[in-house]
DNA sequence: GTGAATACCTAATTAAATTAGGCATCGCCT
DNA sequence: AGGCGATGCCTAATTTAATTAGGTATTCAC
């Protein structure tokens, strides 16, 4: 469902999503329609959700982050998701298995400004939170080095 | 040090970053030469980290995901990071404060695969994993949103 | 007030993406 | 076995987009 050429093609954009159809073609062996029409496919098909680009948060003023464990109290659950839904400063956040909770990112200017966030939702929910400390680890994508090395 | 326009310009690219200098110009009020020299600005300040797609993990077969914390045995932490670093099936991870921990993501296609990861640093940290359950309620960006709207 | 630096413009050029049309291969059905 | 449709690719032509070159207005420092 996903050959070995589709696969070197997603390498190559997850790294550069502007590299022009010529270079792609020549990485992979194609033409550059054929590429064209392989990559159409890829996001008929999902496998590309977008293409975007990756915002440095810090300067957008974003200096912290947090990650928070969100309890929503008996019956609070749909109140919790709408308000993490909306309030922009959540970054992605998942729900896990357990006791029925959320972790989320959450982006801020200050100490001051993440006491506020979590007072929004303090009546709602139990919260737990980890501020974030130095530049992160590792970044996002999904493994795609996972598919064709070992691990 | 990032105007209006910029963020505009920011705002649109990370919702599609294939649209074109031209809708891009008349989408600020700008001619393509300036939006292609802010563009190139903003990723030489650093501000876009890079052109990129983001791919559906499900489509390569990680249809589980789990968010790990993970605490370093005492002299361990240079190992277990490098860990971290090396195994592909890490997403995103920060070490967070308080007891010197880090928080990790983890892309797999089953528990056994889980497990087996969850192994290999066994002996080297304490780890405790929360397994992400349905689709994420919302995704990566740093808001950009919140430097317009309130919150 | 003059000179240098910005930040923008338009027009011309170069480069990239798309379209159109055709060919080979494969699987399937009769 | 022969034929038919669907794929998946190709090249060449066309259309669209990005870049470059050169010029103008505005601002700030001296």
């Amino acid at each position: 469902m996903l050959d070995e050429l589709d696969r070197k093609l997603l390498e190559i954009l997850v790294k550069d999503s502007r590299t022009s159809l010529k270079v792609l073609a020549q990485q992979v062996g194609l033409s550059s329609p054929s590429v064209s029409e392989r990559l159409r496919r890829l996001e008929e098909r999902g496998v590309i959700r977008a293409f975007t680009i990756e915002i440095d948060p810090q300067a957008l003023g974003f200096s912290l982050q947090a990650i928070v464990r969100i309890r929503p109290l008996p019956g609070k659950l749909h109140i919790v998701q709408k308000l993490i839904e909306e309030i922009p400063e959540f970054g992605e956040c998942d729900k896990v298995t357990g006791d029925d909770c959320f972790v989320a990112r959450l982006f801020v200017r200050s100490i001051g400004e993440l006491d506020h966030l979590l007072d929004r939702i303090a009546d709602k929910a139990e919260t737990s939170t980890a501020i974030i400390k130095g530049q992160p680890i590792r970044r996002r994508p999904p493994p795609l080095e996972a598919l064709t090395g070992r691990s």
